[in-house]
DNA sequence: ATCAATCATGACTGTGAAGTCAGGTATTCT
DNA sequence: AGAATACCTGACTTCACAGTCATGATTGAT
């Protein structure tokens, strides 16, 4: 019996009713065995109680130290699940992946896509190894190490402006409400501010495209299609000639902090030291500026 | 399957030469799945490779983990096993064990009796959580912390000595040629040094009783049956009315140090930090003060 | 009240690991 | 060489758990 799932909404994992039977009754006899709750009525659902939830990390934690294990006298390299969210992923992390995987003995790598908020769950119930991630979306500042500052930049294609255009003229929030606009629309933090930051300048801010992520943003702004703020991790590889790149001033003091994060237990057990963790950040950072 | 015994020699566990292929099978099953030799010839018999002995840790570990789970679950006390030689756990270990769980939060406690050496191997692979052991036993000064400082003492049963013999006369070892004495047999580091010492005494030492241990010394001192060598600890409790008790004087720079010895892998995992089991070694030493 | 969603329970089947037995092979000792 | 020891292998039985299906119970929404 190995856990059915470790973690999660039971029924959750397979669209199967079928199995939901064997699920419901796997956690009985496992609470038989501990003596104790480990799921909690929410309403008609399931959900897993704190003990079910420590649990499940143990579990998760003892597969992974078996499979450690296997994988080293098979002389095959760990592996890591590094979580950020999709822009931090693609801009940041991704190039950096490389030299991650070298400094971690040839670790494989695994990526993992998630949302601000449920990055911090998961890296606290070992679902993901290491996080890039905004300060201000972990608990405190144990177990993590800043990684860098993030500003936000407004970006114009400058087929979109009349020629002659300088820096300053774009920073005229006049200016702004003329422009066609790509925004977020995940609902994040990130989003959310840009959109308070437009209104608080003035502006009716009306995007003429609404993306599932500021990847997308980018790509329009590329095409000269729109313009977009975008964060500084995004403006890079832009073409300063093609786009007309100046800081957001709305957002000035907004500055948002990324750090690397990571389970202090986790990292104990897979022998990663906290040196080690800041030389990744390090070498996350040296990434950006290269 | 769940790794059958972990750890020692693979058939010496049960008597039974029918379970002897089980076990077998289930190791080349193991080897099969970890894709690594878990063992070792040695001549005809097998042994664990390191492989093998890690994974053993590893899974001791995994169940001790489990079973701590469940045992705080079920609102029982955790347990830790304690390992001492066998006079150091009568005299110095038994009488402080109620304070220990106390300290422990009402710990089950488990003693376990060992030779100095096997403690040693005994702790490191988790089989042992505490032990109280010789420090020049372990190989550095990590993971320890002084008990106390142990010397020897000459033990005669006053029946044996002539009325009005004083301390002075029985540091004589003119005197002990002609006593009838009780000595360990059990080769060990102590009993070694105590027979070395009465030769380099000028000494013709012959025991007229040889025992498995100290403890049965002191009964033989205590009957007034023999003379005997007693450490520190074992003295405590006898009457000097009836016992002359006197240093030992050839022995008196082999003090011996006793520390309390860990795992510190353990003791993370188990919650217990270095304050606690220096809280411990403080309380195991009082109480041979008192 | 009715219906849908969610979980619990009982009965049954299939698979595979655990266990047992009955020989094997290799090593060591005499 | 012959016996004893320690381990390996194959064939078989037993048993527990995974998986499936049908159905009941509880809760929430309409």
């Amino acid at each position: 019996m190995q856990m059915a799932e470790a973690g999660s909404i039971a029924k959750a994992a397979p669209g199967k009713p079928n199995r939901q039977s064997q699920i419901s009754r796997q956690i009985r006899e496992l609470e038989q065995f501990f003596g104790t709750e480990l799921t909690r009525r929410k309403g008609k659902s399931l959900s897993l109680s704190n003990a079910g939830e420590r649990l499940a990390l143990l579990i998760r934690e003892q597969l992974q130290d078996l499979e450690d294990f296997r994988k080293e006298q098979a002389g095959l390299p760990k592996s890591f699940v590094i979580g950020a969210g999709a822009s931090v992923l693609e801009w940041l992390l991704v190039p950096a992946l490389p030299a991650i995987s070298r400094h971690l003995g040839g670790a494989t790598l695994m990526t993992d896509v998630h949302r601000s908020r449920s990055l911090g769950e998961a890296v606290r119930d070992g679902r993901v190894d290491l996080a890039i991630i905004r300060q201000d979306a972990v608990p405190k500042g144990a177990n993590t190490v800043l990684v860098m500052k993030m500003g936000f930049h407004l970006c114009v294609p400058r087929v979109l402006l009349k020629r002659g255009t300088t820096e300053r003229d774009a920073a005229n929030s006049a200016l702004w409400q003329t422009l066609p606009f790509a925004a977020g629309r995940d609902g994040g933090q990130t989003d959310t501010a840009i959109r308070e930051a437009m209104r608080s300048a003035g502006v009716d801010f009306r995007p003429h495209f609404e993306c599932g992520s500021m990847l997308q943003v980018r790509q329009l702004v590329e095409l000269g299609a729109s313009a977009g703020i975008l964060p500084t991790l995004g403006i890079r590889g832009l073409d300063e000639k093609k786009v007309l790149i100046t800081p957001f001033v709305p957002l000035r003091d907004f500055g948002r902090v990324l750090v690397l994060h990571w389970n202090p237990r986790q990292m104990r057990r897979r022998g990663l030291e906290t040196s080690d963790l800041k030389k990744l950040a390090a070498m996350i950072a040296d990434q950006q500026k290269a």
